[in-house]
DNA sequence: GTCTATATTCCGATAGAC
DNA sequence: GTCTATCGGAATATAGAC
């Protein structure tokens, strides 16, 4: 991994764990092993480096579609929430949520970089349920894009109230999801 | 109302603005026309008024409670509701989700303010579903805690998420929440 | 590319006058 | 209760040596 690359996924593990505006270079520099001048030298501002790392989220999620294409919708699902079982794991929250709280105190460039991460996965949810639905693997009422927000609220909240409750939060809103879709016979 | 109700006023829109890491003491200075050493006289520190400013969720919760104990349930429910369509009209988010994005850098004190206010939400929108449940102005297969699980966290990440897609999106959730759990003829 | 050194600004917090 | 003044520390960012 690049020195460019293990900055961006330390950025982002705190930026996930504490808030944008909690973390700093210093915290970076003491976690790599490289100074806080070198930080600069990969990215001139702080914004800068938030960029980078929602575009390498971006790209994660482009990968993910790709590696899933040709599966089910059932299974295009589960890792899509698989995702968010992982972040879970690791007690941290979705650079959505993460974002979104802080958001009035970002550049422009990041709001419309979170903006288009937000909306490829509400696209890409959103073509998972329309799949689904037609081969009677989903039953849902509502529209589409619709059921998609619902879902990805529940998932973007969930790893956030479950801090505060109990781990085990997560998991029963994994499955009430799961078991919403599921066809009545 | 007093210079500590001022303060706590602030802060509470300031955290909900911007989170919890962005605001300052100089902020509430700034807009309350007072200086930060003032503040320090009513709040020793930063957590103090944290903590107090949970506090003062926890009461406008009590009292809201109180206020619409004599209604229906659906009353009950479009209160709640209501809650978060004036959070969102200021395009602000929740407390919960705010303080949760940034709780590996809050103090105990803190989180164990915010854990009782989240709790005392559940618990209400439980109760609220039950009653409505058993009068059958709802309608819902599952536990009546995971249903309000379900809401609360669409509620919380709605706030967050329709800053980056549309305002529209919370009214679309809000009414899918009520459609969902309209009895089925 | 990474370093040392530093500029600048802002933060939470405290001492002490009024 | 509110003020002025200040401390100690931490933040982002830059200049320039290697």
């Amino acid at each position: 991994m690049t020195t460019r690359e293990s900055i961006i996924e330390k950025a982002d593990q705190l930026i996930r764990d504490k808030g944008y505006n909690a973390f700093s270079f210093k915290d970076i520099s003491n976690d790599i092993g490289i100074k806080t001048a070198s930080i600069h030298y990969h990215f001139p501002t702080k914004s800068n480096l938030g960029v980078a790392t929602i575009k390498e989220h971006i790209e994660r999620v482009e990968i993910l579609k790709e590696k899933v294409a040709n599966e089910s919708p059932l299974t295009k699902l589960q890792a899509f929430l698989e995702v968010q079982a992982k972040i879970k794991k690791e007690n941290k929250v979705c650079i959505v949520g993460s974002l979104a709280t802080d958001l009035n105190t970002l550049d422009d460039s990041i709001k419309t970089e979170l903006q288009q991460f937000a909306q490829l996965v509400i696209t890409w949810l959103t073509g998972i349920l329309i799949e689904g639905k037609e081969q009677n693997i989903f039953d849902f009422d509502m529209a589409p894009r619709t059921k998609a927000i619902m879902i990805i609220t529940n998932m973007v909240a969930i790893v956030q109230l479950s801090r505060l409750t109990t781990d085990d939060d997560f998991e029963l809103v994994r499955e009430t999801i799961l078991t919403e879709l599921r066809p009545k016979k």
